[in-house]
DNA sequence: CGCACACTTGAACCCCCTCAACCCAAGTGG
DNA sequence: CCACTTGGGTTGAGGGGGTTCAAGTGTGCG
């Protein structure tokens, strides 16, 4: 089973303390919550490790909480009965998990390295929603930014081509980290092969395949096999969109 | 222009009717104002006439308003600089449309075939948001529903044959008209070839081809191109999931 | 009646998948 | 210290599902 880090202590006991010193905070929903309220966030949820490889989420199982990524990544997927893979999402650090339909998971969720969560039960979740509107007002915004990024994903997986797609996810991961003006960026891939090609709806081989092109065309260098430096961020952005 | 079919009446001068006796309240975002604070709904939009083949929403474009369609359908699609396109989806009766980041759209919106909407200034709608709780809660629910079939979607664009699409997409048809035991179920398609084309990412002559293979194993037959009478609604939930 | 347009069907091609071998770095154990 | 194993990544050869290009076949509407 998973590893619970720190149970909620009884309220009045001067709970709160996980939560008023999260370094994860600022980037998440629960920054919605003001400091002189924080110690109710911290009472409903538990924190949670779970090691690389465990499936803390499973696709079709009642959907009994929420959760909260304070560390690592998790890879976010659907499984055909066959075994195929669509893996919908990386959930990184301040990613909020657990929206759902019918109270039933429409995904699982599997840890990537060591992960931490923070888990928090629906109906505890739901009263916080009531009590603090700007929580839920931040949680209709991050949906509203899923919703977009998912709408991407579908061009993506509907329409465009293998070296497209590679240069469309290799941009996805150097915006984050800010302007790269004059810089080139090297993003670090905390997912191998088999998990790209089935984000991207492609093979391992052809994941492989086009790495290998975008070397030969002088558009990315790989220090490793897992960390690729962008040599040309503009060609890399006309690759992403269909230009050539 | 769109043709403006209602202006709402000054406040304080008996508005409210157009909502109050909205036909599409029940099925919409709507339905979570009461009767007795609909008038301040009313008051915030303007039912607009789209005609078939209108865009009304452009993708990129600053998004001041969100809508709620009230007839018709429209479908909802980004474009490639190529000119290729993705359908993300399709908005009929009661669909609440423009959830969006940056205040940009992220989507165009063209109507189908003649189409109402129910048009809201963005800074109206969030003082109802503010004011009514229950509506706000509402559109984190549809923003949720929205997100699992946008998974539901990447999985099929991204790891399905194109009988499984299309047998997925015909499903997806059937089941909101409710249960069809024992009586099988005639889909009437709003779309043409085309457009269930961009929505699944194939082309039109893999569509028709698809069709027509479906046709000779007696899974649906097709009293016209555009309406599919199922005749086997077993094999083709099988179909729609890798099974055979 | 005939034009227009959507849909269907056919044939050739191609991008990506499949299957298979190989490389390489990181253990592991004798 | 090196043989062996293991697992991820890469590369190669061949095949197939879907696209492309092109020609029919309706079918509604003037």
């Amino acid at each position: 089973m998973d590893v619970v880090l720190r149970r909620p202590l009884i309220a009045g006991c001067g709970s709160g303390e996980p939560c008023a010193s999260c370094a994860t905070r600022p980037f998440s929903v629960c920054a919605a919550i003001d400091d002189h309220d924080i110690a109710r966030l911290a009472a409903a949820m538990v924190e949670i490790a779970v090691e690389r490889g465990r499936t803390f989420i499973h696709e079709g199982e009642p959907a009994g909480h929420f959760f909260n990524v304070t560390r690592g990544t998790a890879k976010l997927f659907k499984l055909l009965p066959d075994g195929r893979r669509q893996i919908t999402g990386f959930a990184g650090r301040g990613y909020f998990l657990g929206l759902a339909v019918d109270k039933a998971y429409a995904f699982s969720a599997e840890a990537i390295d060591d992960v931490r969560v923070c888990r928090f039960s629906r109906p505890k979740m739901y009263r916080l929603m009531d009590d603090f509107p700007a929580l839920e007002k931040r949680l209709l915004e991050v949906a509203a930014n899923e919703l977009v990024s998912a709408q991407e994903q579908m061009l993506l997986l509907g329409r465009k081509t293998a070296r497209e797609r590679l240069a469309s996810f290799l941009l996805a991961l150097c915006s984050p980290s800010g302007d790269h003006e004059g810089r080139y960026p090297i993003v670090h891939l905390a997912m191998n092969r088999g998990d790209i090609a089935d984000y991207l709806g492609m093979t391992t081989e052809t994941v492989s395949r086009t790495f290998s092109i975008l070397k030969s065309q002088k558009v990315i260098s790989m220090p490793s096999a897992s960390d690729i430096r962008v040599e040309a961020l503009e060609k890399l952005r006309a690759f992403a969109t269909g230009g050539d």
